[in-house]
RNA sequence: GGGCCCGUCGCCCAGCCAGGAUAGGGCGCCGGCCUUCUAAGCCGGUUGUCGCGGGUUCAAAUCCCGCCGGGCCCGCCA
């Protein structure tokens, strides 16, 4: 077990400081509940000059009756001395600042970056558990497209985050098989004889142009025939309106035509010949819930775009530990498990005919509510478990789906990468999982949100083929970065790629997950944007100055000299990152460590240029300067390993 | 119509949950810095009625109410 104080210096500062501030009031004021105020109200001051760490004092007036606030401020100062880490006190305004003593604080943090090492900084779960993260889950009928690049990056970063902190977990990918998308893909495929795609294009994008073909061909069929209608009864607008959405429909086709040509022909011929294609995707669906042979058709096809999304995910650096295929747990008699408890619950109806589950009466606990974390003022309609046809529900399915990540790696918790859109359904989920009997399993299902990507100018559609690829953005920062590098006399090749990806993952994760991130290509490709690659050239920086240097001379490293302007900074920023990485796992978000990490590269790169590191005179002096060179460097590593970026030696 | 989220310099974004010190970055634009530890860097300059209107407070970008604008959800789709 690594010792607190060596495993957060910043924490120890602030809780020595609150200490100071209890002990000062203890008997002019109410300080039962103050120490947990003292600890969110603390704060960094704007600007270093007014101290380096600050409490606000009007807050702690209402604790203390009769007291103003100079009184206030001259009680904790006069106890400063009663700790070894702050040097002053000073009131400014309606603040009372506080100094570090940089001897005694700066010796903290040297003991923590020199004993931890490349540890320095990673949090430990107070109470490790069995973690399912499940995350990407793209329908495999497309390549992943920018949204779904950006639910892989995040839920890479969870993963990486809560295993680096101790806990035990596993990434699923849920391949959904099931359902009409795969259905409509496999049809086509039929169709055109099971085609192979040719040589240069990867599967997942070979299908997805097939499958937006398929779809968008019966979209049209459909339309046409209620043209057809609409003339036999003379309705001049409707006949206008159909008019414009074949013509529509028509452009992608042509769009699609362009890419595959004898594909999109072929398909219009053949469909045209069908009496109702959709009928037949529909039955092809059922036949596959079915588990019928001449259905696997649907697996054969999906099976070829998942190794394109695989080789994807590989490119990205992402690992998924199971791939679990819908299909399967019909196989496995999960569904039927699911429908059959359904059945015995007491909130079990039939809603418009069809077997549902109804929350009506679950929803009025309110302590249910928050413990299930049903959104405030949420609407929950029943869910409906199985259609007219017998066939099954998406969300159906993920109650058994949900049971089996639980159940295969006797999971504490469930945590879902899944778009804000699907809210309703994932809060049906836990509710459904209530109404079943599977309390634990419904109060651990988290709904890890996050906000979609949106395109600038067209929106994307699957169902047309019109989305921007993951591929092809990392195809072209990779070109974009190889162009720098030659620019720059770089001839390593398998540089590139690797800030590429960083570049990919940076830009995804450096927009709040609860955010709508608006994509637009050409400025993702302005080199002056890849804001990724600033922090592997500083951390590549900083480590070929300890290399020129043999490393820290750690025996010679003192403050005696003490320290103050950029040093200063610096020495503060590396003993905040393991706090900064702390609260970074209690939010599961990466606003506060990309910051972070932007702060102390642009605090190194400005004192870089200022002064010499390694070529320092003064021994030291020089010593004291690489290891603060070190602890930044440590601080990016770790940091930049849960981001998922690469960490390089050189760039 | 109901619910949730968002609106901060020309553009992108942080700060809002836990109200307090002249509202921070980045991009852009203008001007500088490579014989010296990696110039994907650094320095200087430029840019803001924090959507609008009320309210609470000693103090509001931050909390409350209303409005306007944008997004998402409200399916026998996923």
């Amino acid at each position: 077990m690594i010792d607190d104080v060596l495993a957060n210096p910043l924490r120890h500062l602030k809780d020595s400081i609150i200490e100071l501030i209890l002990n000062a009031l203890r008997n002019r004021c109410i300080t039962d509940r103050l120490r947990g105020y003292l600890y969110l109200i603390i704060q960094e001051p704007p600007r270093k000059e007014f101290g380096d760490l600050a409490i606000p004092l009007p807050r702690l007036l209402t604790s203390c009756r009769g007291m103003d606030l100079r009184e206030l401020a001259s009680l904790i100062i006069n106890s400063v001395g009663g700790s070894s880490l702050i040097s002053r006190a000073e009131a400014s305004g309606s603040y009372l600042n506080f100094f570090i003593n940089t001897r005694t604080y700066g010796s903290l943090v040297l003991k923590a970056v020199r004993e931890l090492g490349d540890r320095y900084g990673v949090p430990k779960a107070d109470r490790p558990k069995r973690i399912v993260v499940e995350f990407v889950s793209a329908n495999p009928i497309h390549p992943l497209h920018i949204g779904s690049g950006r639910n892989a990056v995040i839920g890479d970063f969870i993963s990486r985050l809560l295993i680096a902190s101790g806990h035990e977990v596993e990434r699923r990918y849920y391949v959904d098989d099931v359902g009409l998308q795969t259905a409509y893909l496999a049809y086509g495929y039929l169709k055109l004889g099971k085609p192979e795609p040719p040589s240069g294009i990867k599967p997942d994008h070979y299908y997805g142009m097939i499958y937006a073909a398929t779809v968008t061909v019966i979209d049209v069929l459909k339309l046409r025939n209620e043209l057809q209608k609409a003339k036999e009864l003379g309705d001049y607008a409707r006949i206008k309106e159909l008019n414009s959405r074949v013509d529509e429909l028509m452009a992608h086709l042509q769009r699609l035509r362009d890419k595959v040509r004898k594909e999109v022909d072929k398909l219009i011929d053949e469909l045209s010949g069908e009496e109702d294609p959709e009928a037949s995707v529909k039955a092809l669906m059922k036949a596959y819930e079915a588990g019928r042979p001449e259905a696997s058709v649907i697996r054969e096809v999906a099976e070829k775009v998942l190794e394109g999304i695989k080789e994807t995910l590989q490119t990205l650096g992402v690992n998924i530990d199971r791939w679990d295929w819908e299909s399967d747990l019909f196989r496995e008699g999960l569904v039927r498990d699911v429908l059959g408890r359904a059945k015995e619950a007491s909130n079990y109806v039939l809603h418009k005919g069809v077997p549902a589950l109804d929350f009506k009466y679950l929803l009025q606990d309110k302590g249910l509510r928050e413990k299930l974390r049903v959104p405030k003022g949420l609407e929950v309609p029943p869910l409906i478990l199985v259609r007219e046809d017998g066939s099954t529900l998406y969300t159906t399915r993920d109650i058994a789906y949900t049971l089996k990540k639980f159940k295969e790696f006797r999971a504490d918790e469930v945590i879902n990468v899944i778009a804000v859109e699907q809210t309703l359904p994932q809060t049906q989920l836990r509710l459904a999982l209530h109404s079943l009997g599977f309390r634990r399993e419904a109060e651990n299902t988290i709904h890890y949100s996050y906000e979609m990507v949106r395109m600038s100018g067209a929106s994307m559609s699957s169902r047309r083929g019109v989305y921007v690829t993951v591929d092809e953005v990392i195809g072209r920062m990779n070109e974009l970065v190889k162009e720098i590098m030659q620019l720059r006399g770089g001839n390593d090749d398998t540089l590139p790629l690797k800030v590429a990806r960083s570049a990919f993952r940076y830009m995804m994760l450096s927009t709040t997950p609860s955010k709508v991130l608006v994509f637009d290509i050409s400025r993702a490709l302005d080199r002056k944007q890849l804001s990724g690659p600033y922090l592997q050239y500083t951390y590549a920086r900083a480590a070929s100055v300890l290399r020129k240097a043999n490393g820290v001379p750690w025996d010679k490293v003192s403050f005696e000299y003490g320290v103050e302007g950029l040093r200063r900074d610096l020495l503060w920023l590396v003993g905040a990152f393991p706090e900064v990485m702390s609260k970074t796992l209690e939010k599961l978000e990466p606003d506060d460590l990309i910051g972070h990490l932007n702060r102390l590269s642009d605090t190194f790169n400005r004192w870089y240029d200022q002064e010499p590191i390694a070529k320092e005179p003064n021994e030291v002096l020089r010593a004291l300067k690489l290891f603060i060179t070190e602890g930044v460097r440590l601080s990016l590593k770790v940091g930049m390993g849960i981001l998922g970026m690469d960490v390089l030696e050189r760039i």
